[in-house]
DNA sequence: AGGGCGAATGTTAACGCTCACATAACGGTC
DNA sequence: GACCGTTATGTGAGCGTTAACATTCGCCCT
């Protein structure tokens, strides 16, 4: 079969009989048009099976109709989901989406991504900021097109969106609080991430909400193996009977060194994590967690990053509450010994 | 600051003193330019800042130099891998890949995907193709632009690229067998997916190819809990010296039921997974696996769609070698009872 | 009946680039 | 010095669309 050509405007707009510009009023739901002239147009528009040709169009528009996101490849559950809920979002808002995925947040590398998107000339880029560093570099960009940030430090100045990690932080520390808890060890990620240093707040403000000052910190780096490594010394020195861990996958971790000791959990030591990986569920026992609403998370960053691109203001608030899950791996605390 | 409109070639050309056409050489890298002119001209973009429009050069050339992603929302590992993979490759190819999630692989929700991407012109579409229901879709659709699947049922007459899961599986089980088990136990993934049912068949042709005839399977569904489950079963049964878990993270379930019910890893039963996940090195003990290279499976993809897009050959073989990588959970076969 | 007005549609000119072709410049040959 | 071929550069058209303005038509009002 032979491969023809597709149909243009002007294709169209002969078949209906009526000028192309016509046909682009109607393509575009513009109104003033009679609803008879319309369908015929519809009509044609269905027979030669037009789609407007983009490039035309962004080409007079003096757009591109495209957005960059910027993200580092590290693997972590976070980073990934958002990025993938920034494609949806981004695609839904009627812009393509073109990522960028960094192998480090070295200054070299991101100063070449942003580049790079120059070169599409995106409209507006979002910038996954997990590290400081990376906050540094775009703060240090002058002109060039809009950013956003998302989910790294939240208080700065720019247009910042993301999940409250204090507010989550805290929420887990109350509901090992409200259980009776008293003594609540903290399994942090690495310093660097704002993410960490904000969950660590939010656990330290609760406790001191609550009058409780002596909950002991253990360095993680997100990794299973470091949660593995903090449980071991918690069973050790054995005074915690809850453990708030920055990540699932330190969570995971944390229990398999409580389970191998004998500490059972929510009996004899409560666990909770955060971001409610989708293992979680299935973990034993079933992992409490905060689950952080990535969708909303790429949804609002992408009305920010348009609202920039229009020239207007910030539309709607730009921090998300995360949600408290409660699974079997927390419970009242004991008033039997700790083996 | 006053904000530019953006540099044309045309004032490039008219800095430089030369017509726009050799602008368009010099950025195109075409032959037959002076020296001395090709210096003149670079100055003035650099100076200019100039950048060409893609838009006008897309529409001119009469392509969109744009790509699609199809993929599922599964939150699988290799998926999610793969997709970036194929992100990192396009761009390398000098394309704008734009990627569509799909949260069913129900043929309407597909049949819209490829309908959205028809709207943005799209030269060519990888679809991360899973599920056979999703590889009948692609088989009935005639016209539109060329299609490459990845990951699906590899044995096709399509384009098709993926790592070779029957050559893995083979491999996994090969070291089991040289260690000298001869009862291994498959846990498999959903058979309605291409790569369970080829590393099934996988393990199944080594142990004929072996001359033993015997392993027991049990049916997961990629899920740590249906792993435990299964590794349940294999604890009640005891008969399995070895079991090959169809992905990691069913491993992950079989290690925690071997554990819980002190089933020794490696010394009493031995484990082998599948992908190669990050927490992969730091369980315990640390899991052997079987690692694919998805970055290949993006590039050749890639590769595969463009040559296909310029209605060019096959380009490079498409089967991609996974490798195995051996870690403390797999062992020989004690010869102590098992307990 | 003529003027004016709004609704519906048509016409023309960009948008920034590449392609195909036209021209200029230059050196060698007879 | 006229002719040719080669190399380097310039010119003009057109890609498919939208924006701005122009036109046509029918209708109501005085």
């Amino acid at each position: 079969m032979e491969r023809r050509r597709a149909a243009r405007l002007k294709d169209v707009a002969e078949l209906a009989g009526v000028s192309h510009q016509t046909v682009s009023r109607v393509v575009n739901r513009a109104d003033g048009i009679r609803p008879e002239t319309r369908e015929r147009v519809e009509q044609a528009i269905a027979r030669l099976d037009y789609h407007p040709n983009p490039a035309a169009r962004n080409l007079v528009r003096g757009r591109s109709g495209t957005l960059g996101i910027i993200t580092t490849d590290t693997g972590q559950f976070g980073p990934a989901s958002i990025q993938r809920a920034l494609e949806m979002a981004a695609r839904e808002a009627g812009y393509l989406a073109s990522s960028l995925v960094l192998s480090s947040v070295r200054r070299v590398e991101f100063d070449s991504a942003v580049e790079q998107l120059a070169r599409l000339a995106v409209e507006g880029i979002v910038v996954i900021a997990v590290h400081d560093d990376a906050l540094d570099v775009v703060r240090s960009r002058a002109g060039g097109p809009p950013v956003v940030l998302v989910e790294g430090d939240l208080s700065g100045s720019r247009r910042t969106v993301g999940v409250d990690q204090v507010a989550g932080a805290r929420a887990a520390t109350r509901h090992l609080l409200d259980l009776g808890h008293t003594e609540i060890a903290h399994v942090t990620g690495p310093l660097e991430w704002a993410e960490a240093k904000a969950r660590r707040d939010g656990w330290r403000l609760e406790l001191e909400h609550a009058g409780v000052t002596n909950g002991e910190v253990f360095a993680g780096d997100w990794s299973a193996a470091s949660g593995y490594r903090a449980g071991r010394l918690i069973t050790v020195r054995g005074r915690a009977t809850a453990v708030f861990a920055a990540n699932d996958q330190m969570a995971v971790g944390v229990l398999q060194a409580l389970h191998q000791e004998g500490v059972r959990v929510p009996e004899d030591v409560s666990v909770v994590g955060f971001d409610d990986i989708p293992e979680a569920a299935f973990l034993i026992p079933p992992l409490s967690t905060v689950r952080q609403d990535f969708r909303a998370v790429g949804q609002r960053a992408i009305e920010s990053l348009t609202a920039a691109i229009r020239g207007g203001p910030e539309p709607r608030p730009r921090l998300i509450d995360p949600e408290l899950v409660v699974r079997a791996s927390s419970g009242p605390v004991s008033r039997g010994v700790r083996p």
